[in-house]
RNA sequence: GCCGAAGUGGCGGAAUCGGCAGACGCGGCGGAUUCAAAAUCCGUUGCCCGCGAGGGCGUGAGGGUUCGAUUCCCUCCUUCGGCACCA
């Protein structure tokens, strides 16, 4: 052995391969007739200026062993990827330094480029696109119009989280307290004109039409999100006033049980149904309320609060009459803003009838007695039969719920309604960087004013007017101050961008912009065709290659970005550009990676790991077989410095008996069977994404083709396939150096022997009274009398059946005898 | 509080139409190689008792079904994720 061995050298082969990949153009997506296709696709980054993490790769190996595996199985493959680049970093780098946001987002791009093509993912970088191209904004905002045009972008009056300090609105989770997260400073929630997207009107599709797909526990969140539910608006009298309170509830059938009334704070009626004596304490509640974000009305508030407003509503049916209250724990932006409250049979209104000493009266029977609700201790919220309800008397719950509704619409009193969790989207921020919202309005100036950039006038924002798609895109101004601060947004201070003039008269642009989740809702579209000029993309090719086949993310968008995205489809397919009306059939979610402690990577726990890092020691291939080896996709798991190396091993074994590779001789028996073996399970588990374990199937095979003295050529190269979606820069060097002259991106998976993959001859477990005594081999095809007679001198049996009756055998071929004896 | 997922060696994890628990990897121990070390290779490694042969115990806890349960059923505990007064 005195030949010098090569060595296994990852920081040569992997350049070498990657830069061979991109000459060659090898990945870029081509359809060929016939074929079928498969579309992969990554959930896009958004280029932080940190840098890739090794939570990127997890993900993003996954696909490509699939699209890798995909290819050489003959399939046309679609792998884009492509960068979520508009977001707050870029913006408040912007503010404290002063570089233009779109120079970040460059560099920030080219960082995640770089790092990417360094671990060899086979993407096609052709189709590479950004949600900040002005390409890309353009076809953004033509959706937009598309939603407005069909009268799915309305302005509304929202109450925001808005932070006079900062100048900003906050999102919810960035209030605390009622101070904003970030320096503690004040918040208030206050009403501001806002756009706002339709996806209610797609509830009932957004939730029924999830059906079909090939989706985890997403799908139930989602269900869960949109929270349908059924029942009834029934309108209650005002005394001695024309009004009428309309209410929602679930529970019509406890009609008769309601005892008082209850408004949000913020209901329209409020004011003028304060009486004089209370009027002081209701502005003061709703003043105190007001001044509550969302998380802070529900969160901490264990203990009811409310004020009486003086008035009384009258029963629709009984004509009793029924004190009001406000209390915060009904929101105004729920069903109407307004309950009936039936202490007896909901708990939210037995804890205020308890707090607040009001009546709570049995309408719902539990066995069809009559109790009295005022000593429980709690309310009886199931379903039971109704009491004391006039002609539901004696109905069950379902029954009684029917009943009454029909009885309400015969009257005039409600209707039958259907209500929803879910609110219309807010999609209109005051941020800089951000796509513009193509819509601007009429501006009527002051007397005497000439140019509304230096004098008095009004903006009718009460008539939008739609760019016209030939106008798309309409551009960011350039700012010298990126700094948010006016509840109309950061661009009214690009005064010559703001206004302009046609036809001799002044108009003022939107100046709110879209949220970072207006990019990401179509990206999968533009992948399809993302140089097209003229179009959206073409019909030949949406046609070549929707929808998508698998999509890959993190389980943090299970509900909004996968939900907005679902709902710009639909309104897609309505519109006639899209033909399916589901766009990703199956859908997983990839764990999170933890540091070496257990814990979430973060800086501040100093315990993340740079995938650059890795690579460096390792390779690109290490880092990829590891992130895969490290247990189930979908599994959160963490970090050991150690497994890398443990791969690494892997792979430098894989080298050493592959690359020594010679002759074409067959392999003995036992490792040819086990190669079979393999190759089939490779193969299967790559299908099911089980990816953990087919590397440890691989494992098993290099351990046993390293005992051999040489391993001849074909087998090299079927382990050297069924290997390289996993480790491809490797395997692509062993593919050159086995004699292959093309690249192995396409070459046929190697097929197996199926009478190669089951043993003839098994070895099975012997037990007596279900404790393991022995073990026996015997053909796979072994009949009970041959395992009895394998097992009739064996001593270690005979030792716990001697002198026992045998009650009972239980053979199962393959696997097991048992005797049963006493 | 509600919903969902999951609890298996020192660690990451395998194995579920009920059939030999702990594959594979890490770590540990012992050995080979080396002047020595690193790297590599070989052996060994769930726990307890035993010199040994061997035996017992073991998949979060407790019950149940079964010849047989990590796998099925019931009750409970813990961890993680999501939701959070939605009438």
């Amino acid at each position: 052995m005195s030949s010098e061995r090569s060595k296994y050298d990852p920081s040569a082969i992997e350049p070498k391969w990657q830069a061979r990949w991109e000459e060659g153009r090898t990945f870029e997506a081509r359809r060929h007739p016939g074929r079928p296709k498969k579309y992969i696709l990554d959930m896009f980054p958004y280029p932080s200026g940190s840098g890739l993490h090794v939570g990127h790769p997890e993900g993003y190996t996954a696909t490509d062993i699939i699209a890798r595996y995909s290819r050489n199985k003959g399939i046309d493959v679609l792998h884009p990827m492509g960068w979520d680049s508009f977001g707050l970093p870029a913006e408040q780098y912007a503010i404290k330094t002063g570089t233009h946001p779109a120079v970040t987002t460059g560099h920030n791009i080219a960082t995640f480029k770089r790092q990417l093509k360094s671990l060899g993912f086979s993407y096609d970088w052709s189709r590479e696109l950004a949600t900040t191209d002005l390409e890309y904004v353009r076809w953004t905002q033509w959706i937009f119009l598309q939603m407005f045009r069909r009268g799915l972008a309305y302005q509304a009056e929202i109450p925001v989280n808005w932070c006079p300090e900062l100048g900003t609105t906050l999102a919810n989770e960035e209030v605390v307290d009622g101070k904003s997260e970030v320096g503690g400073h004040p918040v208030v929630r206050t009403p501001l004109r806002q756009w706002t997207l339709k996806i209610t009107a797609y509830a009932d599709r957004l939730a029924s039409e999830l059906e079909g797909l090939d989706w985890p526990e997403t799908k139930k969140k989602q269900v869960d999100w949109i929270g349908r539910s059924e029942g009834a608006e029934v309108d209650f009298g005002i005394a001695d006033r024309p009004e009428k309170i309309r209410i929602f509830t679930t529970r019509p059938d406890t009609l008769f049980g309601a005892t008082y009334m209850v408004l949000a704070p913020e209901h329209a009626l409020v004011e003028s149904l304060a009486t004089p004596a209370q009027r002081e304490a209701v502005l003061a509640y709703r003043a105190e309320v007001a001044g509550k974000s969302d998380m802070d009305r529900t969160a901490l508030a264990k203990k009811k609060t409310g004020v009486f407003t003086g008035s009384y509503a009258v029963h629709p049916l009984s004509g009793a009459e029924l004190p009001i209250w406000i209390a915060d724990f009904v929101l105004g932006g729920y069903g109407t803003g307004a309950i009936m409250s039936v202490p007896g049979h909901d708990e939210r209104d037995f804890e205020f009838a308890r707090e607040f000493g009001l009546p709570i009266v049995e309408v719902v029977s539990p066995d069809g007695g009559l109790h009295d609700a005022m000593t429980w201790s709690e309310a009886f919220a199931d379903d039971g039969v109704s009491v004391r309800s006039s002609f539901l008397d004696g109905k069950k719950t379902a029954e009684a719920k029917a009943a009454m509704i029909d009885h309400l619409e015969r009257e005039g009193l409600g209707v039958r309604k259907v209500q929803y969790k879910l609110r219309d989207w807010v999609f209109s921020r005051q941020r800089y960087w951000g796509e513009p919202i193509p819509i601007y309005f009429p501006v009527e100036l002051a007397e005497g004013v000439v140019d509304p950039r230096h004098g008095a006038h009004t903006i009718r924002f009460d008539r939008p007017i739609a760019l016209e798609d030939s106008e798309l895109p309409l551009r960011l101004p350039d700012l010298e101050d990126f700094r948010p601060g006016d509840p109309a947004g950061a661009l009214v201070k690009a005064l010559d961008w703001r206004f302009f003039q046609k036809d001799g008269r002044w108009f003022a642009r939107e100046t709110n912009t879209m949220p970072q989740w207006a990019g990401s809702c179509w990206y999968y579209l533009r992948f399809l065709d993302p140089k097209n000029q003229e179009q959206i993309f073409s019909q030949q090719a949406y046609d070549a290659w929707m929808p998508v086949d698998l999509y890959v993310g993190g389980s943090e968008h299970a509900v909004l970005h996968l939900l907005y995205a679902r709902f710009w489809h639909k309104v897609l397919y309505d519109a006639g550009v899209v033909k399916h009306p589901e766009p990703f059939i199956k859908l997983v979610h990839q764990g999170m990676i933890l540091g070496e402690n257990n814990e979430k990577m973060s800086k501040s726990r100093g315990n993340v790991v740079n995938p650059d890092d890795v690579v460096k020691q390792h390779g690109a291939d290490s880092l990829r077989v590891y992130e895969m080896f490290m247990g189930p996709l979908e599994a959160v798991k963490p970090w050991q410095t150690n497994g890398v190396v443990g791969v690494r091993r892997f792979l430098d074994r894989v080298w050493n008996a592959l690359s020594a590779a010679e002759g074409e001789g067959p392999l003995d028996d036992e490792s040819n069977r086990l190669l079979h073996k393999t190759i089939k399970k490779v193969g299967e588990d790559i299908e099911a994404l089980r990816l953990n374990t087919a590397i440890s199937a691989m494992m098993i095979l290099v351990n046993r083709l390293g005992d051999l003295d040489v391993v001849p050529v074909p087998a090299a190269k079927a382990f050297t396939m069924i290997l390289s979606p996993f480790a491809p820069h490797l395997c692509e060097e062993l593919w050159e150096r086995l004699g292959e002259k093309e690249s192995l991106a396409y070459a046929p998976w190697p097929s197996f022997d199926p009478a190669l993959t089951v043993d003839d001859e098994v070895e099975i477990a012997v037990q007596v009274n279900g404790k393991v005594r022995s073990r026996v081999k015997l053909r796979r095809d072994a009949t009970e009398a041959d395992a009895r007679a394998a097992v009739a001198s064996d001593e270690a049996v005979l030792q716990h059946t001697r002198g026992k009756t045998e009650k009972k055998v239980i053979y199962v071929p393959g696997r097991i005898l048992n005797f049963i004896v006493g």
